[in-house]
DNA sequence: CCGATGTTTCGGTCGAGGCCGCAGCGTTCG
DNA sequence: CGAACGCTGCGGCCTCGACCGAAACATCGG
């Protein structure tokens, strides 16, 4: 059958306890070298290389080569969103054994504030959903078109170039509902969602946690984000 | 790390071939047996038996007994959805050597229409949903609760029991979209999307083609889907 | 009470695949 | 031009887990 072994196939790619643990450390976005991904996983480069291999054989990952150096990125946000639901999958029964045991600062902080992929999430990627929707500036609808016309006016004095977003060729969705790993609600994707990212990120409102998706707020951050979405506790 | 090996544990039962044939079974939201499973995964009784009980460990699948049958179902909606993920994110490379190779009228009909879960995928299921939009009696919105008052009526009309629905104690959400496989565009999920497929399958619009996931549209379908919901061409 | 059937447990085999050491290739820098 | 560095391919080791046969257990029908 053709559907079975192509669950098989990915599932078993993610299965292994050294290229989940890459594929994780890859859920930020960022492109990293082999070496990188060998330490992060606890083996050595010459086992993490195969794994690579066969990661972008499989189409999950995408490689691109810069000098001596070999840089691997999730493939697409698809993969991401992959990674997510299988975690909030496993969560299932186990949540509360785990959780409430384990729960560390370093959890709390993912919980708080994180990127998946290439955007927000997290409490505050829900609350700035939440902002958006209630303000009328997004509809949040399946197929990701839905900018208000007030919403496109307050992205573009936001900061956000619309127009050069529009132009770019990508096949990726404009703005895509993405369910939330920890919340079970969803918060912006897309390219909308990428590009508000990275605007808080150069305003300095958010800053990238050393080695961890977490991202923490500024105090500048927590001034823009009450004043320019009503977000409070951030 | 937590999240590291609750990814990689949960893909990999995913990743076993004969698990994963046993899932793929058991996305049409009905629950076999361990007898039944093991056939349609190609093993014995007693190597599924085994494969079972550490599915249902891992919070995957919902056991019920019954006499001296012991019934397995997936255990959520949520896991039918990451199943659906993993196979779209598997697709991502190898789509067009497969697809193009492989289409037989069985993977047609399951892109027609199909059941995932317990609600309706496939292109009937997405353009059920664009319809419903299109006509204000759903948004379709992030937390699901958005049936419009015009679409309340709709489906009270419809035959569904709103009230009932609502009453139940179900942890589930009301109307969850949930992304569509094959179509890539969202379709109605959750328990109103349930409802919707029972009472389809009620009216006898819908007949489950035997042994797979896939349905077909009768004569009356047919007729009932352009006259209750302006849906031509099914 | 006794077979028949569905299911689980146990023990043993075996094959797949992860892992590393070593060696070869390409790139960068002194 | 040679050395250092990052990466990849190959061969062998070894562990883990899927698989089945046999047998025990539970349930239903006669």
């Amino acid at each position: 059958m053709l559907s079975d072994s192509l669950l098989a196939e990915t599932a078993a790619l993610v299965g292994d306890p050294a290229r989940a643990g890459m594929l994780l450390a890859l859920m930020d976005g960022r492109a990293l070298t082999a070496g990188e991904l060998a330490r992060a996983a606890g083996i050595t480069p010459q086992t993490a290389s195969g794994h690579l291999a066969k990661l972008a054989a499989a189409g999950l990952l995408a490689t691109q080569r810069q000098g001596r150096h070999r840089y691997h990125r999730l493939a697409s946000p698809t993969v991401a969103q992959m990674l997510e639901s299988i975690m909030e999958a496993g969560t299932g029964r186990r949540a509360d054994a785990c959780h409430t045991v384990v729960t560390g600062p370093r959890e709390r902080a993912m919980r708080a504030a994180r990127t998946c992929w290439d955007h927000l999430a997290g409490e505050l990627g829900v609350a700035l959903a939440d902002s958006l929707v209630a303000h009328g500036r997004l509809d949040l609808s399946p197929e990701g078109g839905a900018l208000t016309d007030a919403g496109a006016v307050f992205f573009q004095d936001f900061g956000l170039d619309l127009d050069d977003m529009a132009r770019s060729p990508s096949g990726r969705a404009f703005c895509r509902p993405c369910l939330d790993w920890s919340e079970r609600r969803l918060h912006v994707g897309g390219r909308l969602g990428a590009a508000l990212a990275a605007r808080c990120f150069a305003l300095g409102w958010l800053r990238r946690c050393d080695g961890s998706r977490a991202v923490s707020v500024t105090e500048a951050g927590r001034r823009g984000f009450r004043d320019a979405f009503g977000i409070r506790d951030v």
